[in-house]
RNA sequence: GCCGGGGUGUGGUAGAGGCUAUCCCUGGGGACUGUGGAUCCCUAGACCCGGGUUCGAAUCCCGGCCCCGGCCCCA
C-alpha cells in the first residue's frame, strides 16, 4: 500500500533544495552582516505560549496535542513568541538591543493553496529591547535589502496601530473593544466598527474613521498636519511623532514605502509600527504577502519585563516561488572516478580508485562506482549526471603510476600523475 | 470553515462502457570484456482509495484521500 504525503506538506528534491539553500545563504549572510545572530527554538512548545499571544482562536489552526505526560503542546505556528520566550528564559542579561534571526519550519492547520502549506518556513529577525523608529527603520531596511538580493519586486506598506489605539483610548474604549475595532478596520468594515462601539460614541468614531480613511487615501505625509488640525490625531500623539521619524529614516535608507494606516495585522499584540510587504510582480495570486512585522510588547505577557521589541518574518516558501536562479547554478557538476576492473588486478584497481576519490573529495563532489558497472556503463552514468571529468583508473594506468583524466565535455583525455590530477581539478572547482 | 477544477508507470500523456491500457521521457541490463551521449533489443513500472451500477468500469454514480485555484485569514 502506497503511503501518501500528509496534506499540505512537501518533499524537496535535490534541485529544489539547492535553490532553497542558495536563498537561505543569502538571507543569512545579509542578516549576519547587519549584526544579527542566528538562534533556534524547539519545533513544539507549550500551547499556552501561542494562545496567550494570539488568543484561543488560534487553537483551531494549530497542530496541538497532549503528550504522554498530559502536557498541552503545539507545533509552532510562528516564531516570534518562541523567540521572546527564549529571550526571557535565556537571554535576559544580554546587552540591549539583542538582535537575532531565525530560519525554521512552522505549522498551521489551514487549507493548502498556492504558496500556502501546512508546513512552511519562516525567516525572520527580532530586535529585542527597542521599538524606537531607529529600530523600526533598520528592520524594514533589512527586510528590503534581503528582498532586493533575491530579486523580488516588493511593495512596502507601513502603518502604525498606535495612532488609532491612542484615539480609541481617548474615547474610553477598553482594550478588548480596541482589539475588535482593529480587526474590523483591517478588513475595512467601517459600519461594523461603528456598531461595535457604544451608541454614545458612534458619531465620534464615525468622524474619526472618515478622517482616518482620508488620511489613508491621501498617502501623503502632509495629511498628518491636517488630520491633527481636525483632531483626528491627538496634537501630542507619540505615535505620530514616531511614524514621522520612521518615514524620514526610511528615506535615508532609500526605502520606498506606501503609507497604509489601515494595517492592523489582525493581531492584538502589535503596539506600534506595523508593516506588510507584498510581491509586486503578480506571481503569487491571492497569497501575495511575503513579509509582515512591526513593534510589539510580548515579553511581559510571558512573565518577563515589559521590553519593547520589533520584528518581521518572511514567508520563505512564497519567496521561493518568486526567486529564480539560472539552471546551471542548480546543477551540481563533479568528478567521477572510474575503476576499470580486471580479474587479475581488481583489488589493486579499487584500492587506487578509492584513494584517489578520497583525495578529490577534499575539494570537489566526487563519485565512484557503487554498482560494479562496466567502463562504458560508468561513463554513461557520468554523462547522465552531467559530471565534468572522469578519472580512469585501470591496470594500465597503475603500471605507470598515473591515471587517465578525461574531460567529459570535450572528450579530450591525458595520462597524468595523481598529484597533477589534484592540482588541475582544484583549479577548476 | 465555504466554493470551483482535477487525480492513468519517475515525470508528461492517449483513452469517453468491451482484446493483454497508448505513446514520449525515465530506471536496470545488453548489443559494446579499456572509452559516454546515437541506434537497436530485453526488462522494470500506472488506472488515488473504498463502495455501488453493469455480463463487463480507468471510463458512469456515491463517499473519502490528495493536488490545483478562489473566499476568509495569514507568511
Amino acid at each position: 500500500m502506497r503511503i501518501e504525503r500528509a496534506r499540505g506538506t512537501r518533499d524537496f528534491l535535490p534541485k529544489e533544495m539547492r535553490k532553497r539553500r542558495i536563498m537561505e545563504e543569502r538571507m543569512r549572510d545579509i542578516a549576519e552582516r547587519w549584526g544579527y545572530e542566528e538562534i533556534r527554538t524547539p519545533t513544539f512548545e507549550r500551547a499556552e505560549l501561542f494562545t496567550q499571544k494570539s488568543g484561543q482562536a488560534i487553537l483551531k489552526e494549530m497542530y496541538e496535542f497532549r503528550d504522554k505526560g498530559d502536557r498541552h503542546l503545539a507545533l509552532r505556528p510562528e516564531l516570534t513568541a518562541p523567540v521572546i520566550r527564549m529571550y526571557i528564559n535565556e537571554l535576559k542579561m544580554t546587552p540591549k538591543p539583542t538582535k537575532v534571526y531565525y530560519f525554521g519550519n512552522c505549522f498551521r492547520y489551514e487549507e493548502p493553496q498556492k504558496a500556502r502549506y501546512r508546513e512552511f518556513w519562516q525567516f525572520g529577525t527580532e530586535i529585542i529591547g527597542s521599538d524606537r523608529p531607529e529600530a523600526q527603520a533598520e528592520l524594514i531596511a533589512l527586510a528590503f535589502h534581503i528582498l532586493k538580493s533575491l530579486g523580488v519586486k516588493a511593495e512596502l506598506h507601513v502603518g502604525h496601530v498606535g495612532l488609532i489605539r491612542e484615539r480609541l483610548r481617548v474615547l474610553h474604549a477598553d482594550e478588548e473593544q480596541i482589539n475588535t475595532v482593529m480587526r474590523l478596520m483591517d478588513k475595512g468594515e467601517r459600519e461594523a466598527v461603528i456598531e461595535s462601539m457604544d451608541e454614545r460614541k458612534r458619531d465620534e468614531i464615525g468622524y474619526l474613521l472618515d478622517g482616518l480613511s482620508d488620511l489613508i487615501d491621501s498617502k501623503d505625509k502632509d495629511a498628518f498636519k491636517e488630520a491633527r488640525d481636525r483632531n483626528i490625531i491627538a496634537s501630542d500623539s507619540n505615535a505620530l511623532q514616531e511614524l514621522e521619524l520612521l518615514l524620514e529614516l526610511l528615506e535615508y535608507y532609500g526605502v520606498d514605502y506606501t503609507l497604509n494606516l489601515g494595517i492592523a495585522r489582525g493581531l492584538d499584540y502589535y503596539t506600534g509600527m506595523v508593516f506588510e510587504i507584498y510581491e509586486a510582480g503578480g506571481k503569487l495570486g491571492a497569497q501575495n504577502q511575503i513579509c509582515g512585522g512591526g513593534s510589539y510588547r510580548l515579553a511581559k505577557l510571558f512573565g518577563g519585563d515589559d521590553i519593547p521589541s520589533t520584528g518581521f518574518a518572511f514567508g520563505v516558501d512564497r519567496l521561493e516561488e518568486i526567486f529564480s536562479v539560472d539552471d546551471k547554478d542548480l546543477e551540481r557538476r563533479g568528478v567521477v572516478v572510474v575503476p576499470i576492473r580486471d580479474k587479475d588486478a581488481d583489488r589493486e584497481v579499487m584500492k587506487a580508485a578509492i584513494e584517489i576519490a578520497s583525495r578529490l573529495r577534499e575539494f570537489v563532489p566526487t563519485h565512484i562506482d557503487l554498482m560494479n558497472r562496466s567502463l562504458s556503463a560508468q561513463l554513461k552514468y557520468a554523462n547522465a549526471h552531467h559530471d565534468s571529468f572522469a578519472v580512469l583508473v585501470g591496470k594500465n594506468e597503475l603500471k605507470e603510476a598515473k591515471v587517465t583524466l578525461r574531460n567529459l565535455n570535450t572528450g579530450e583525455q591525458e595520462k597524468i600523475s595523481v598529484d597533477d590530477l589534484c592540482d588541475e581539478i582544484k583549479g577548476l572547482f
